[in-house]
Order: C-alpha cells, then structure tokens, then sequence
DNA sequence: TCTGGGGTCCTAGGACCC
DNA sequence: TCTGGGGTCCTAGGACCC
C-alpha cells in the first residue's frame, strides 16, 4: 500500500457487447449477449440493456433466451476484440511502462513509475482525458477506472464506478471502504471459498480482517488464508508487474451432444493437438508436457498428463501423447467435453532419446475433418451469428442468422449507420467471409518503445472527442473526483 | 436454467534423490 | 529392518478469474 493513489485499475465496459455494438449500428441500445450460441452455450457478455432484462456472464444460453427472446445472441469475434485491447493497451502503455494487462478487457498501470504527478486533482484530470482518448481510439468504447494506493483499492475502485465512469479512492480510507463489503468482494473469493467463509460466521471483509490468520489458514490453506487476511486488512503491496511468457496453451470442445463413438473422440483429440501445436510453433516454444481433459456426460471432469523426457512442438508426438492419455479414459455415457493441453515450455525442442510408449497406443482411426464436422452435426460451412461477411454486390455486413440453405445478413458497418438487412442462399457465390474493418490507431506489428512520461495528451490528434456519457461516482460519499 | 473457453495458482500425495 | 528430513518433480483435482 502507498501513501498515495497512484495505481489504476481499467476495465473496458461489458467489452464484448461493447464491440458488436459499435459494429454494428442497428444493435445500439438494444439487448446483445456475445458467447456460445448452441444449446449448451453460456454468455461471455451481456450489454447493459440485456443485463437489464436479467441476464448476465456465465448464464447458460437457453435461460438467458428464455428470459430475452429478442435480445441478439451473437458468437464471439476474437479478433475484433484483440485488435480494440492492443489500442487500449497501447495507450496505457504511454502513461507509464509498467503495464499489467490482466485479460483482454483489464489491465493495471502504475502510474508512479510513469513518472505521473499523482496529486488527486492531476490523477482525475488525468483519468478523463485517458478515458475520453479510449472512445476517440476505439471508435467509441467505454471504460470504468478506479486509481487508489493499491491493487485492490483501485480495482475495487473500477468495480464501483462501472459503467463509464471513474474514482479515486482516497489514501487513508482503505479500511472504511472495505469493511463493509462482502467477503467476496475480494478477487479471489469465489462461491467454495464463500462458503467455508460463512460456516465461519465471516460475511464481510470487516469479518475478514477480525478473524485470525491461524483460523483462515486452517479452513482455506497456507495461501488464500493468509493473502485473504493481507488484504482484507488493506495492506496489498503487490507490485505492478507486466506478464511474463505464458504458461500453458489449451484447445476445448463442448460438443450439442456427448461423444461415444471412439474415432470420432479421436479425430478430435487429432484435431486439437494439431492447433495447440500449430500455436506453439507460432509460439516458437516447446512444451514438456500434453495435457487431455475431459468432462463425462455427468459433468464430472478429469485431466490426464504426461511429462515427455523432452520438449517438442512435433504435431504427430503431441497428437500420439494425447492419443495415448485418452484411450485411459473409459468413455462411459460419453464425452461433453474434449480438450488438449500444453504446458512446461522450453525455448529449444530436446527430442527424445525413446520416443516408444506413445505409438504403442492403440490409436481410434482418424476420419477427415469432414466426416468429424458432420459427426459432430456442425456444418462445415455454417455462418456464425455475428461474423463479418462480404457481398460482392451489397457490400460488407454482418450475420443476423442462418439455416435451411438461407443466410440473413444486415449491409453495415460502424462507419455506415444502420443498414438493410438481405437474405441470401448459404451457397451464394458472391458471399465471403470478410477480415476485419482496419483501425486507425491499430498497429498490430509495432513493437516500439511507447512514449513515457508528459503523456498523450499532448501527441493527441487535434480533432476534438466529443464528451460522451457523464462520469459516474462522482456522487459517491467518500470519494474523490471532483468532476 | 444445467453449467464455455482460455488461462493462473494452489494443494496433496507419491516417487525419487541425497 | 522398525525406519529422518528436506528438496524437487510429476500427476490429478479444484478454485478462481474474465
């Protein structure tokens, strides 16, 4: 913890929802959920007009239809994701060099070591023009920040000022903010853990920080207890520390119904050890060991590993490892779920001395990918709700939806205004997938230096942004901006 | 209303080594 | 024969985050 406020907390609001809606102008102030769209899917993100209807992250699909038929279920678009978080991580990253992203959506700054004057009245100054030059960059997405003397102060800080809006929480009031919150108000906190907490009688993080280290350490182990006790009393002095390599790369199905018949579980498995290989060659990293998991017709989940003698990124090894961990698992009322895994990377391949267990798996045979798509009953070439296309007579549009050998598109983009909406055959030849609309502060291969220091304010361009949306949290007792 | 996908971190037991 | 103690690696599962 600092004597004065100088960590931000960003979050992009309801991000997903956020981008479609920006792209696509007939869907502004309207209900979208963005996530998997099939009977099993879950919503990744609800806009706030769809959150109004009740739904939210983590939902299952059918239930949020249930309760918002007309809302628009949308799949997911990662790329236009990542293309609007490299803009915003880039901008942060002219504020101070130590960035901390924590998702696509989310990152730290410490804006100390930017050499920031961290004054309140600099800091909320501050935290406008970043905000309002996130709208100006991305084309007019929103972001929430809190500031505060730590990591958990300022996302606690963000989590308050939500939607489009900022807080700074002042030094000295750690502990009045706290301890009326619910334990789970702490990241790190989830259901399992709120549960153990309430047979202890702690409801609240006040609860939290009364209870003794030896009792949470005893109920929770060595590492939650003690950090949640840490935290709980305000004192968070972890650093901003921008990410390391990653850790572990993982491919995973959930399939509309359970997989029983061995070669098509092997085909899949063949499938996604090729990806996950494909992405560690992209990579260039090696991995130690091959992870299969797998989620039985009852939910429960298992994982298999195993740790080779050395590191590949060898499609065939991965893919026979994978094989080979699989055929252990009895396939029972089926398979939901299929996913494989790496992890223990290495910066050069040490091919193996033996390299004789794997192929002695009895391997499924392999079918070609058409056969697992019409296995799996997914067409293979079905339109997703949400993806972007081309019509060589109508322009560019989006997926409104699709069946029956009909493609319903809506013609526009975020530069258009709302545009008409055409169905098409599926087979139409003059329909194309299409890439994404480029961006002007986008520059995916840039790998310079960003600017520190004075800040961006002053490289802004001059065209002036338009206030959009008043700051929220102003009104909030116990805070500081002064708006 | 049945529960995604991509990650991180922690725990606990057993193997193995000195 | 009646059995320490510590460290590291591997495996499996679970909690949690967005």
């Amino acid at each position: 913890m600092r004597a004065t406020a100088s960590i931000l907390h960003l979050d992009l609001d309801a991000f997903f929802a956020s981008v479609e809606q920006r792209d696509k102008p007939s869907l502004r102030g309207k209900p979208v959920a963005v996530g998997g769209v099939g009977d099993r899917g879950v919503v990744a993100t609800a806009s706030y007009e769809a959150r109004k209807l009740g739904l939210h992250s983590a939902m299952s699909t059918s239930q949020a239809r249930h309760l918002a038929p007309h809302a628009a279920y949308l799949s997911p678009r990662g790329d236009a994701y990542r293309q609007s978080s490299r803009i915003v991580m880039a901008l942060l990253g002219e504020l101070s060099p130590l960035v901390e992203p924590l998702s696509i959506d989310e990152a730290f700054v410490d804006l100390e070591a930017g050499g920031q004057d961290t004054s309140p009245e600099a800091i909320a100054g501050l935290v406008r023009e970043l905000r309002a030059e996130i709208v100006h960059r991305t084309e007019g997405l929103h972001a929430s920040v809190g500031v505060g003397t730590s990591k958990l102060m300022a996302k606690l800080g963000s989590e308050r000022a939500k939607p489009n809006g900022q807080l700074i929480v002042p030094p000295g009031s750690e502990r009045d903010v706290l301890s009326p919150l619910p334990a789970n108000a702490i990241p790190g906190v989830g259901p399992a853990t709120m549960d153990r907490l309430s047979r202890l009688g702690i409801r609240t993080v006040g609860d939290l920080r009364e209870a003794s280290v030896a009792e949470l350490v005893r109920e929770l182990g060595q590492a939650v207890g003690e950090s949640l006790h840490v935290l709980a009393s305000g004192r968070d002095d972890r650093a901003v520390s921008p990410r390391g390599e990653a850790k572990s790369i993982s491919v995973e199905d959930t399939f509309d119904s359970d997989l029983t018949d061995p070669a098509v579980i092997a085909s899949v498995i063949e499938r996604d050890a090729r990806a996950v290989a494909g992405r560690l060659t992209r990579a260039g990293l090696f991995a130690r060991t091959v992870t299969v998991k797998v989620r039985l017709a009852d939910f429960t989940t298992l994982s298999r590993s195993r740790t080779l003698s050395g590191a590949t990124d060898n499609p065939e090894r991965i893919a026979a490892t994978a094989q080979a961990l699989i055929t252990g698992v009895r396939i029972g009322q089926g398979f939901r779920l299929i996913g494989v895994g790496v992890g223990g990377f290495a910066q050069a391949a040490q091919e193996e001395l033996f390299v004789l267990d794997d192929q002695q798996a009895s391997v499924a045979p392999v079918m070609e990918e058409r056969q697992v798509a019409s296995a799996l009953r997914r067409g293979s070439q079905s339109w997703s709700p949400g993806a972007e296309v081309e019509h060589d007579e109508h322009g560019r549009g989006w997926v409104w939806g699709s069946g029956l050998g009909v493609v319903t598109v809506r013609f526009e983009t975020r530069r258009t205004g709302i545009g008409p909406v055409r169905s098409l055959r599926a087979d139409d030849p003059a329909l194309h997938r299409a890439g994404l609309l480029p961006m002007e502060f986008d520059h995916p291969d840039e790998e310079a230096e960003p600017e520190h220091g004075p800040g961006w304010a002053r490289l802004r361009p001059t065209s002036p942004t338009p206030d959009t949306g008043a700051d929220r949290g102003t009104s909030t007792p116990g805070t500081s901006d002064p708006g």
